[in-house]
DNA sequence: AAGCCGTCCAACCGCCTTATT
DNA sequence: TAATAAGGCGGTTGGACGGCT
């Protein structure tokens, strides 16, 4: 799953010309432009140093408003895009590697009774993303449901469980349910349909037994048939969340404001050298920009923990090739680089979100993984 | 050795839903 | 209540890569 092609492959921005085709079409109505659709705004591939402005900017300032996000953190992307780029890749919980066979079963069950409903499956799958789940799907658990089941049911195609049947009421996983799934239920975010997204459990949101009985029913329901077709070990798998994870699909329930910040793992912070980066970077773009509603980084001071385990972005930096004073490295990147991310940093550090298998850090290691198979 | 083909997956698009004004 | 903004979701695309011929 490393996407070691991400910052190599060719930018696979539009043309100007379409661009602004674009925007003229949305100005006349005619149809709806991408949100991209502003001149200037990167696309395609992000480069290392977009990605370490996005993390250190979101793990400062969390991200309430992925809208002005971008701005705020001094990138030229849409914040669709940043919110993509922060779920699917950057978030600190994410789970990298294999899909662990209790995982990939868990992925067929929950496609056999949600179908193409990513998000709720990732809901239930921690450390995964709606994406990678669909990626996963769409790629060989599909296959390898068909196999398993043909007909009907559990090997539906993705366009049978999701398309050929969307009336049939599957039991949806509402926002406690996803709680439920957790080990720490309270998802107090008003988006919290997913799993305990939110690190800081907001009591005051909290549903009142009734609500949160009625609301665990369908959930219960999925949990139960899960557990008749596969006792113990799939729900060991859907089951658990780390306290500190996030769901794929409701980031915003991670991180509040500036002053809520996502929890990130004890085991990652941000190297104090990052905020120099990302305020002179800031500062002077801002500058050239004549914005002045940069927020200011606040001045507090580290604290002791984050001084202590600022490893992640320090070993980030430094595979990503941007170790050292800021603004004198470049990306070092070429085929097969390996790029330092998250998960497998996570790994390397004594593994604290990888499962017992893990999806190949190369691709090379992919393609022996998946012949292995 | 070179070209073709299949696989993988990050990133994008656009619609839908929800929140806000 | 309607309009607008923003977030979320699912489907799709297309470049990179490895394996095969």
């Amino acid at each position: 799953m490393l996407p070691t092609a991400s910052w190599t492959r060719p930018n696979r921005a539009r043309t100007s010309e379409q661009t602004a085709e674009w925007s003229r079409a949305a100005d006349m109505g005619r149809g709806r432009a991408p949100c991209c659709a502003k001149v200037g705004l990167n696309r395609g591939s992000w480069t290392p140093q977009e990605d370490m402005r996005l993390i250190a900017y979101i793990q400062k300032h969390g991200h309430a408003n992925w809208r002005a996000l971008p701005r705020q953190a001094g990138l030229l992307r849409c914040g669709k895009s940043c919110r993509l780029r922060w779920i699917n890749y950057l978030r600190p919980d994410l789970r990298r590697g294999n899909f662990t066979a209790d995982e990939e079963a868990t992925v067929i069950k929950l496609h056999g009774l949600l179908g193409n409903k990513w998000s709720k499956i990732a809901a239930c799958l921690p450390g995964r993303t709606d994406n990678e789940i669909k990626n996963v799907w769409n790629t060989h658990l599909k296959k390898k449901a068909s196999e398993q089941k043909p007909g009907p049911g559990v090997g539906q195609s993705k366009g049978e469980a999701a398309d050929g049947d969307p009336d049939t009421p599957v039991p949806s996983l509402s926002s406690a349910s996803s709680s439920m799934t957790t080990s720490e239920g309270s998802n107090g975010g008003g988006a919290g349909e997913q799993c305990g997204t939110s690190n800081e459990p907001d009591t005051t949101d909290l549903p009142s037994p009734l609500e949160l009985e009625l609301e665990l029913e369908p959930v219960m329901d999925i949990l139960d048939m899960l557990a008749d077709a596969a006792p113990t070990e799939a729900l060991a798998t859907a089951a658990p969340m780390p306290t500190s994870s996030c769901s794929s699909s409701s980031p915003t329930t991670c991180g509040g404001g500036a002053e809520e910040l996502l929890e990130l793992p004890d085991y990652i912070d941000m190297d104090a050298d990052i905020w120099s980066i990302i305020d002179d970077d800031t500062a002077r773009l801002q500058q050239q920009q004549g914005d002045a509603t940069v927020p200011c980084r606040s001045t507090t001071k580290a604290s002791p923990e984050e001084e202590g385990t600022d490893w992640w972005l320090e070993d980030l930096e430094k595979e990503l090739g941007l170790w050292g004073p800021a603004g004198e490295s470049q990306p070092q990147v070429g085929p097969h680089d390996q790029i330092g991310y998250p998960g497998q940093l996570y790994e390397t550090e004594g593994d604290v979100a990888m499962g017992p298998s893990s999806y190949p850090q190369s691709r090379s290691d992919h393609h022996q993984a998946s012949s292995s198979e």
